[in-house]
DNA sequence: CAGGATCCTCACCGATACTG
DNA sequence: CAGTATCGGTGAGGATCCTG
C-alpha cells in the first residue's frame, strides 16, 4: 500500500479520476511518459524541475499501483530502472487531452506565465551534458 | 481574493485547468450547476451531501473569481442567492466529459463502489425527511 | 543511480458559533 | 437563507541525510 489505498466510493466518473491525477506532478509525469515512451528515474527528475525525489518516487509507485505506469527494473550496477506508460495511462492521457486545451485557452485568457519543461530537441542536451 | 490568487505559472494546460478544477468539491459543484442550470445556495448544500457551509462558499468563491460560475443575488428577504455556470464552467465541463467517461471505466474496473449524488425523484426523499 | 527513512510546514478541509 | 469568523486536525508536499 504505497502511501493510500484509494478504491473509495467515488461520486462519479470525474471522481474516479481525479482521485487518480491528484498529486502535485502526476499529470506532468503521465505528460513526460507520454511524450517520451519511456523514461529512466533520473530522466524523469530532470524532466520535472522543482520535483523531490520522494515525491517523484511515491506518484510513481502510487500511479503503478492505479495501473497507469509500467515499473521494469534492470539487475545491472549501476541500478536502471524504466517507467512507462500502460494502456490505461495512455487512455487517460487521451482523455486529459480536451482539459489540457482548455486549460491552454484559460492560460492565453487570463495571460498566466507558463513553463517550458520539454528540453528543445534532448540530442543538444546531450552533448551540452556530455 | 477568495483564499487564493491563483494566475500562478503554470507548466501545460492541464496544470491550469488542474489548478481551477482543485478543491474536494468543484468538479462536482459543476456538475451539479451542469445538470440543474441554476442552484440556491441551499439546493447545493443539499445536493453535496458532507460538504460544510464554509468549503461550499469558499469553492463558489474561488470558482466565480475564476469565471466559472456566476452568483446572482435577490435582495429579497430571506435571502437568494443563485448560482449557474458561465460559458467558460460550461466548455469546462464539456472538456471534462472524456475525463468523466475514462473515471467511469475505472470504477467499473476495480469494482468501486459509486454514490449517487442526485437525487431519485426529490419528491421520495422529501417523505423520508419529512 | 534509484531509492528509503525522517522531520517539518503549511494550506486544505472540517466543525462550531455568530450575523444581516 | 446565505453567509462570516475562528479554531484546530490532517496529510500532501518539501528538505535533508543515508544506503544497496
Amino acid at each position: 500500500m504505497a502511501t493510500s489505498a484509494r478504491q473509495g466510493p467515488y461520486f462519479c466518473g470525474i471522481d474516479a479520476a481525479m482521485d487518480v491525477v491528484a498529486g502535485k506532478w502526476k499529470s506532468l509525469i503521465l505528460w513526460e511518459l507520454h511524450h517520451h515512451g519511456t523514461r529512466r528515474f533520473s530522466e524523469l527528475r530532470r524532466g520535472l524541475p522543482g520535483v523531490s525525489e520522494k515525491m517523484l518516487v511515491q506518484h510513481l509507485r502510487e500511479m503503478e499501483e492505479d495501473g497507469l505506469v509500467d515499473r521494469e527494473v534492470y539487475p545491472v550496477v549501476p541500478p536502471k530502472v524504466e517507467y512507462s506508460l500502460t494502456e490505461h495511462g495512455i487512455s487517460l492521457n487521451a482523455a486529459l487531452a480536451s482539459l489540457s486545451a482548455w486549460g491552454g485557452e484559460r492560460i492565453r485568457r487570463i495571460g498566466a506565465e507558463k513553463i517550458t519543461l520539454d528540453e528543445p530537441t534532448a540530442v543538444e542536451v546531450d552533448v551540452e551534458v556530455g
